[in-house]
DNA sequence: AACATGTACAACCGCAAGGAC
DNA sequence: TGTCCTTGCGGTTGTACATGT
């Protein structure tokens, strides 16, 4: 699969603005489901396996931000009563919500309730909280989440890796002090629009993606590309570009400017 | 103001399913 | 039919920000 040489090259950690853009244009360009393509003829040092996560996690378009709303909130409990820990399936009945996001929000949601429980429990409490405690405590695979506890631990993220630039993208962080960051910071919004303009001046993307997306279920998730038609730029033979230096390179300076 | 704790989110890993060869 | 590879899923962990003390 990956080679031992690639190993070292290969980047983790925190996405740059750099390669959201990367990726989000070869989306664009050859769909969403080649991944290991994409990672390959990107350019991008990623495997992927992280190319699908960044994209279906954060930089999928009809993504929703921000909390639930308690309609999500109830939609959630609903369904996890009904499925369990079936996180995909239940994000495809939260159009815009990823199975990441509801697991963390149950995760975070149900470990809050536990130790609200157990504090009403408690006999040595005075604490009443019975509105609290709700039956959905009792699953045991909510238990058996809650078992976990934080230690510490060697950092998470290897920063050794090429090119290692503080994430200074992400939608809450501001970071103050980034002294080495001297990539332009750009918001999602502006990565859109590049990409738009992009497609004003002659770069056709494979598919409509964000046009198409509509939050209704099933639809942002179950949608599928015409394979055959993954070259569909203006101009002549795209595909000789493939892997060569020529082309992957100039469209994210494209994008960056 | 400083520190501790809680919350939200991003991203990794391991495993399994399914398709291609 | 068996093996390999890719993709998707669920679990877990790390980090930043928010809030409380």
């Amino acid at each position: 699969m990956v080679h031992i040489e690639d190993d070292e090259t290969l980047r983790k950690g925190p996405w740059t603005e750099h390669e959201d853009v990367q990726l989000a244009f070869n989306v664009n360009m050859f769909g969403d489901r080649r991944w290991d393509f994409i990672a390959k003829v990107s350019g991008l040092k990623r495997t992927g396996k992280s190319c699908r996560l960044r994209w279906v996690n954060y930089l999928h378009p009809g993504l929703k931000r921000g909390r639930m709303t308690p309609h999500e909130e109830k939609l959630v409990l609903e369904y996890h009563s009904k499925w369990g820990n079936r996180w995909s399936r239940i994000a495809r009945k939260l159009p815009g919500r990823t199975d990441n996001e509801i697991k963390n929000y149950w995760r975070t949601h149900m470990r809050k309730k536990a130790q609200e429980n157990k504090r009403a429990s408690s006999p040595s409490s005075s604490f009443s909280n019975s509105s609290s405690s709700s039956s959905i405590t009792h699953d045991p695979t909510v238990d058996s989440m809650l078992l976990t506890e934080t230690k510490d631990r060697i950092s998470f993220y290897d920063t050794g890796g090429i090119e290692m630039v503080p994430a200074t993208h992400r939608g809450k962080n501001n970071y103050k002090d980034s002294s080495e960051e001297q990539e332009k910071v750009y918001s999602m919004d502006e990565i859109w629009e590049d990409i738009d303009s992009l497609e004003n001046n002659g770069f056709k993307p494979v598919f409509d993606l964000y046009s198409n997306v509509t939050p209704s279920s099933h639809q942002i998730w179950d949608y599928s590309y015409p394979v055959n038609n993954f070259w569909m730029m203006d101009g002549g033979d795209q595909q000789d570009l493939i892997g060569t230096d020529m082309f992957f390179p100039a469209t994210s300076e494209v994008l960056l400017g």
